[in-house]
RNA sequence: GCGAGAGUGGCGGAACGGUAGACGCAGUCGACUCAAAAUCGACCGCCGCGAGGCGUGGGGGUUCGAAUCCCCCCUUUCGCACCA
């Protein structure tokens, strides 16, 4: 597939043995090692396990199939393949599955654009970066492998969506979406840049569609709540979550209108019909304490009143159409203005008797939430206030900050908006916020006006695409009997193969024959539901499925998943903290709700990775500059670069995310021809720690690489197998200690995800089986470094499996155990007792000398020791010690007086 | 605007409140070599000849002792953003 020949630069490795260069040859070893654990078939793990072993299940979110892997995947694997190969050897049953995330809109480009069929785009896809995955030697059981796009997949899903839709998990309602005129496709707000179609870039219109929806909001609480528990994950995570589902306590409470007086006869509207049912308009409010301050009321341009106001009157008419042709980016731009439009209605207070306040269309006023019309205080709401201001609305304060004078107190350009006592409020005068919110709930309440509510901003989740690509929904509209779900033998509704590409919309609507079908219930002519689903969907029970991939009769197979669930460890990009995390959430509470299994959070442990970045490079400044590829660019020694090829200046440009626009990107398939897949994985760990961005650099690499040689020279170096010495010397002591020190001390980093840390640690193994090699002869030695070889190894298996059992099998020629079979070393716990330590000795903290003692030895001693320490008794001398502090192993600090 | 992180040598980064800078990268010098690569050795925060002093974004504080804990500020990254 890919030729070593046109990689520019790389080391000089020749075949194993030559007589220059490197020993241990990768391209030799990795085919070698992966065709031994899938022979063995190492990773396999059964459904329902009978071992008795604990299991622990490893999951890294399951890549898109682009074409090709990305570093963003190599660091994604690597950092899972570690947990997993260190679980194993710790005693787990390891799950360790991959799959595809295989539909979507790209594999529709790629028809129109190249005319090839999706699902042919992706399988080559998917072919291709198996390939290029299982040259990562990856601990996966790969008989678990499937696509999403896979019928034997997707028709689960459709069982899923059914059994969703009878336990009421799933509605069809109006909604406005973003639509693309010239795609004729629904976009996601993702895909609206500036109010334009990412793709056609035509004015993206709003429009009322029938969508289906799942009911995330019936969870809402308990998604909320959960979170709570879930103290392995990011606590950043959490939060993101917490405010997405954004909970907030209020009041709703109803506002009477006040009988129409046209004071104004240029307002020719009536709505006093007794029919009309715009006697009342509902606001929810989280200040229900500043009622009294009062000035307006204020309804969303979408509010059904307004629609009913422009009805009547042009001028409102206007205003609405005019809010509606901002589009929601472009509000979103334009923050600052506010815009109103009077309707000359009004409403009474609920608690004044005779006051009214006009009603106003506002522009800053949403629909989507609360009740899409508010009650506007603007001596206490900043967006009030700038409402107010412009319209010249009265601005009554009703909460004096701590320590203010009521006579003074006066609301300038900013709200008040922190904490004090009700005035200028009747009943409530006197109470702090707290407590006038709930006399004021309580008020409400006993009119029968308002009560007490949980708002949340969480809304449904919207899962009809216009698109081919997807998951059929399974159900069928009929003239007479409405919405009819496909019965469970007539799945999968499968996707038609034949299908074209040459005009906008969705192939599925424009298919000859496809969606025309018989109503399952009444025999009659109906047709099916062309949308498909969102394909989130599709990644949100995923892992489930793994758990019984071969399952035909059903989803899920009970056993089987609620043996392994939840994932132990869920490993992948910050970039899906809310939308897959969330939508996963709330798809396994609903397979719970319908009996498909037990768990209802399907992530134990979550990390979240940082991503890999390059410097980007290009041929001069400004616009004119080419983008240009690292392997096009020379690094001088004085710091600058040049092109390769051509000797052109190259300016060096800022690191940051691989993309192909900007050249920048590095090819893993390349890396790992150059210098093997243990080298990349190993680099990707050493750099920094996981969960921030890193920098590939080709000097990191190469030094990855040369560890990987330094291992196997060490390898090469020892003696063969000898039975453990009675006696070892002091230099093999020594070296024993820094083995089984690193031996916890790896450990202890990988528990932590710590794996730069970790490596850290086998740098500095390496260095002291070094030392050793140097050092004089003494009985015991040899064993020693051999022992401490075989740990370096062993601990290393994790990062650099491949190299592990090359070293294991040079050291052990007859072995019939694979590395990847081994348990995890055990520190000895003698070793980890050193027989001397080092006291930091202090004065005032200030650190003046050191003294090495036994190990717990008494205070006195010790103290007696920094005493007499030369440079510490010097300092000291003609000092008053007024304080000896020690700490046990560790520091002696004296505190002196004057 | 609101919320949450993060600021440590040239760089990535280590460091239960206890010897700041482990380990790696880059660099300097040296050995080997006709030479280079590879490998090996030494050095490698700043000021100072030295003794020593100064150093973890800035300023305060707690403590015998602070990169670490508390308060204020600065910078920066990310998330949400007219959420009533």
């Amino acid at each position: 597939m890919n030729d070593t020949t046109s990689a520019p630069v790389g080391p000089a490795v020749g075949p194993a043995g030559a007589a220059d260069g490197p020993r241990y040859d990768f391209r030799d070893a990795e085919p070698k090692w992966q065709a031994a654990w899938s022979e063995r078939a190492c990773f396999a793990v059964a459904d329902v396990p009978t071992d008795g072993k604990p299991k622990y299940y490893v999951l890294e979110m399951f890549p898109y199939p682009s074409g090709k892997i990305h570093m963003g995947h190599v660091r994604n694997y690597t950092l899972g393949d570690v947990v997993a190969r260190y679980k194993r050897a710790r005693g787990f049953a390891v799950l360790h599955p991959m799959g595809w995330d295989a539909f979507g809109l790209p594999a529709e480009n790629a028809a129109r654009e190249r005319g090839i069929h999706p699902a042919k785009w992706t399988h080559e896809n998917i072919d291709a970066m198996r390939a290029e995955l299982k040259r990562m030697g990856l601990s996966l059981d790969w008989a678990r492998e499937f696509a999403t796009c896979d019928p034997e997949y997707y028709q689960h899903q459709q069982k899923l969506f059914l059994d969703f839709m009878k336990a009421g998990l799933v509605e069809r309602k109006e909604s406005w979406v973003n639509w693309d005129p010239v795609d004729g496709t629904v976009l996601a707000n993702e895909q609206v840049i500036d109010g334009k179609g990412w793709r056609s870039g035509a004015p993206v219109e709003k429009k009322q569609l029938s969508q289906w929806f799942f009911s995330i909001t019936k969870y809402a609480p308990e998604l909320l709540s959960a979170l709570d528990t879930m103290d392995r994950w990011p606590e950043r995570v959490r939060l993101m979550q917490s405010n997405w589902i954004g909970r907030s306590e209020g009041a709703r409470l109803r506002f009477e209108r006040a009988p129409w007086k046209p004071d104004n006869a240029s307002f020719p509207i009536d709505l006093d019909e007794p029919d009309a049912g715009y006697d009342k308009i509902e606001v929810y409010t989280t200040r229900p304490d500043t009622l009294f301050g009062m000035s307006f009321l204020a309804i969303a341009p979408e509010h059904p009143l307004a629609a009913a106001v422009g009805a009547r009157d042009p001028k409102a008419a206007a205003f609405i159409a005019e809010c509606r042709s901002m589009g929601t980016s472009e509000a979103a731009i334009e923050t600052a203005e506010k815009h109103g439009h009077d309707t000359g209605l009004r409403v009474k207070h609920p608690f004044i008797e005779g006051a009214t306040y006009p009603v106003w269309i506002a522009n800053f006023v949403l629909m989507e939430y609360g009740t899409g019309a508010i009650f506007g205080c603007p001596a206490h709401d900043q967006r009030d206030l700038d409402f107010a201001r412009k319209y010249k609305l009265a601005v009554p304060p009703v909460v004096l900050p701590p320590g203010a004078d009521p006579a003074t107190f006066a609301i300038g350009k900013e709200a008040y908006v922190g904490p004090g006592t009700a005035y200028n409020s009747e009943f409530l005068n006197g109470l702090d916020v707290d407590a006038a919110k709930r006399a004021a709930i309580d008020a409400l309440a006993a009119r029968r006006m308002g009560e007490g509510v949980t708002n949340w901003r969480l809304r449904d989740w919207g899962v009809s695409r216009q698109r081919y690509w997807g998951c059929p929904i399974p159900v069928i509209h009929c003239d007479s009997c409405g919405v009819v779900p496909v019965p469970d033998d007539q799945l999968p509704v499968r996707l038609p193969d034949d299908v074209t590409f040459d005009r906008p919309g969705n192939p599925l609507d424009h298919h000859p024959t496809w969606k025309h079908v018989d109503c399952p219930r009444c025999g009659k002519p109906a047709r099916r539901e062309t949308d498909t689903c969102d394909t989130f969907v599709d990644s949100s029970w995923y892992f489930a499925r793994y758990c019984c991939a071969s399952a035909t009769d059903r989803p899920l197979v009970r056993a089987a998943v609620d043996h392994w669930m939840p994932v132990d460890q869920y490993i992948g990009g910050i970039e899906h903290a809310i939308l897959h995390l969330l939508y996963s959430r709330f798809f396994t509470r609903g397979m719970k709700d319908t009996g498909h299994i037990a768990v209802e959070e399907p992530f134990a442990g979550l990390f979240t990775q940082g991503m890999v970045n390059h410097e980007s490079y290009r041929t001069a400044a400004g616009p004119n500059g080419m983008w240009l590829y690292p392997e096009e660019v020379e690094k001088q020694p004085d710091g600058t670069a040049r092109h390769r090829v051509t000797g052109e200046p190259v300016i060096v440009g800022r690191v940051e995310a691989m993309s192909k626009s900007r050249r920048n990107t590095i090819d893993p398939g390349d890396i790992i021809n150059r210098y093997g897949a243990d080298t990349a994985r190993w680099f990707i760990l050493s750099d920094n720690p996981p969960e921030r961005d890193m920098e590939w650099t080709e000097a990191g690499v190469a030094g990855a690489f040369r560890f990987t040689q330094r291992v196997f020279r060490l390898a090469e170096g020892v003696g063969p197998a000898a039975p453990k010495p009675d006696t070892v010397g002091s230099h093999g002591r020594t070296l024993r200690r820094v083995t089984h020190k690193t031996i916890a001390a790896v450990t202890g980093a990988l528990e932590d995800f710590a794996f730069n840390v970790a490596v850290a640690r086998l740098y500095e193994l390496a260095n002291a089986i070094t030392d050793a090699e140097r050092a004089a002869a003494e009985p015991g030695l040899d064993w020693a470094r051999r022992e401490a070889v075989e740990v370096l190894a062993r601990l290393s298996a994790p990062m650099m499996p491949h190299l592990a059992e090359e070293v294991m099998a040079l050291l052990h020629p007859d072995a019939t155990t694979l590395v990847a079979d081994f348990p995890w070393p055990e520190a000895e716990p003698d070793l980890l007792i050193a027989d001397s330590v080092t006291i930091a000795v202090q004065i005032m903290g200030k650190l003046r000398g050191t003294v090495a003692v036994p190990p717990d030895s008494a205070a006195d001693a010790v103290i007696a020791a920094a005493e007499a320490e030369p440079n510490v008794a010097n300092a000291l001398a003609g000092k008053r010690i007024v304080r000896r502090i020690h700490v046990p192993n560790r520091i002696v600090n004296f505190v002196i007086a004057g």
